[in-house]
RNA sequence: GUGGUUGUAGCUCAGCUGGUUAGAGCGCUGGUUUGUGGUACCAGAAGUCGCCGGUUCGAACCCGGUCUUCCACCCCA
């Protein structure tokens, strides 16, 4: 055999029986998306640089793909910049294309191109691949699949309400009880960062803020010191690790902290609002819990964020976030259009229903029924069989040759076909066919004129 | 991007301080059983030991590089 061939780090090939897998998430997640009123949009898989370029942090540019121009693109690169080997200065020289990193930038960049058809307030869903050039791990990959619902044009919070509801219900769907849905509110990490002065360094505050459950208090102490916020800062911050208590109670707390904070007092009542909603209409089996510490995410997030983890006792990250953005749309240039959304991640939803076995076992059925093939008679007769059942669409096949009969019913079991047909010499004489039931064994005989019996019990 | 880790049959993995023809289980193929799978028994096929180079009389094993896997940072779904 010639060298193997391979694919690149961080892509996978999906075999049918993932791809069905796959399909049963992606199918339940577009039906929630749907029922609760979204529409489809797709966007092509890489975009000019600029679009994307800046949206996501010096860390977030550096993880884009970027696609080389066509043609002879080194030629016309000037002496100065080519021999310069600045990577910065070269490659805008050099690619003006790149792969989609999130479909949160390309979806902005739809709706102001598409301002003036879109009727607002406008809610869309998107399911298409990602690219990032991270390094993998499990869980994390160099293409994977996002599914977005965002709302733009209303900043009613009304819509956050709804999105908790769609995350539960998915998750409901998918069985995948005991998900924990985290809520938190920007303009209360704002309000915190204000009242123990450091409104200044918002952003480094919450990064450290959020590795609380991984770092611990002191790990995270250490680094807030680290990043330049002062210990009297750290010290007024101290009653945020000790924040425990139902989500009322926690309310409760954050607004007695906030309330000289006008920032911070808005936040805790957008929270409350959320909260009490999602208390009226109830949660089928999902969580809702409120976390300070989660500062996840873009920095573009200006008020509710979210972010789902995984049932206790499954180790991975994340598998949904999302968050409400007052000015997504401005980096385009539409100013005043706010909008909020959340992402399912699909492949970390997989890996988890494969670990817990929550898929489906029928669902890898691909065939209903499949014929023995007993020679070039009987095979004839039962393609007329496997025509009937097709028209009446039952998935059904014939096995292409007349091999040994073993090795068509291993075929069959290997397959899963819950039914297998058998119609040989004898059954040819009689105008019957035999019907083997696969999972417990017993067979049962049909005349040609009565398929419709058959197909009845299927 | 930083530090570490992994790669041996289709799959999961053994393989001693370097020493003849590299092993197991599962799977696969054939047979017991020419009209009965999922169980049992018997037999068989299948590996340039990730790739390139070096050290050595001799390398799956030691050294360097490279790709890949996973892990911790970073960041995130």
């Amino acid at each position: 055999m010639a060298q193997k061939p391979s694919i690149p780090k961080g892509t996978r090939d999906f075999s049918p029986s993932e791809v069905i897998k796959r399909n049963y998430i992606f199918d339940i997640v577009k039906k929630h998306f749907q029922t609760f009123g979204f529409q489809p949009i797709e966007t092509p898989s890489f975009e000019n640089s600029d679009t994307l370029m800046g949206k996501y942090g010096d860390e977030g540019d550096r993880l884009i793909f970027k696609i080389l121009n066509s043609g002879d693109f080194i030629s016309k690169v000037d002496d100065v910049t080519y021999s310069s080997k600045n990577s910065s200065s070269l490659t805008p020289k050099i690619s003006e294309k790149a792969l989609r990193y999130d479909l949160t930038v390309p979806f902005a960049r739809y709706v102001v191109q598409h301002q003036n058809e879109i009727d607002f307030p406008f809610k869309r869903y998107q399911i298409q691949p990602v690219w990032r050039a991270d390094r993998p791990q499990k869980g994390r990959f160099r293409e994977f699949y996002q599914c977005d619902a965002d709302v733009v044009g209303s900043d009613s919070l009304l819509q956050e309400v709804e999105l908790v509801q769609l995350y539960d219900a998915v998750f409901t769907s998918l069985k995948l009880e005991g998900v924990n849905i985290k809520l938190n509110n920007r303009k209360i990490l704002a309000g915190i960062a204000e009242v123990i002065g450091a409104g200044n360094n918002l952003i480094n505050f919450t990064v450290a803020l959020d590795k609380l459950d991984k770092i611990g208090e002191e790990g995270v102490k250490k680094e807030m010191l680290a990043k330049g916020i002062s210990e009297t800062a750290i010290e007024k911050a101290s009653p945020l690790f000790y924040l425990n208590g139902s989500n009322t109670e926690q309310l409760d707390k954050l607004q007695y902290l906030l309330s000289s904070s006008e920032v911070g007092t808005k936040g805790v009542e957008e929270l409350r609002f959320i909260l009490e909603f999602i208390e009226e209409v109830g949660l089928q089996s999902a969580k809702l819990s409120i976390d300070v510490t989660l500062a996840r995410g873009l920095n573009y997030y200006t008020g509710a964020i979210f972010e789902v983890s995984a049932p206790e006792g499954v180790q991975m990250g994340s598998i949904g976030g999302g968050g409400r953005y007052d000015d997504l749309t401005g980096i385009f240039g539409l100013k005043n259009v706010s909008g909020v959304g959340i992402s399912f991640g699909l492949d970390r939803i997989y890996l988890v229903l494969e670990e817990l076995g929550l898929f489906p076992k029928t669902i890898e059925q691909s065939l209903d029924v499949l014929c023995v093939n007993f020679g070039e008679q009987e095979a004839l007769e039962a393609l007329r069989l496997t025509t009937q059942l097709r028209s009446a669409g039952v998935r059904a096949d014939i096995y292409p040759s007349d091999a040994k009969m073993q090795k068509q019913m291993k075929f069959a079991n290997s397959r899963n076909v819950p039914y297998v047909i058998l119609l040989g010499a004898q059954e040819l004489k009689d105008k019957t066919f035999v019907v083997k039931n696969m999972s417990n064994g017993e067979q049962e005989t049909y005349n040609f004129d009565a398929i419709d019996d058959f197909i009845a019990k299927l």
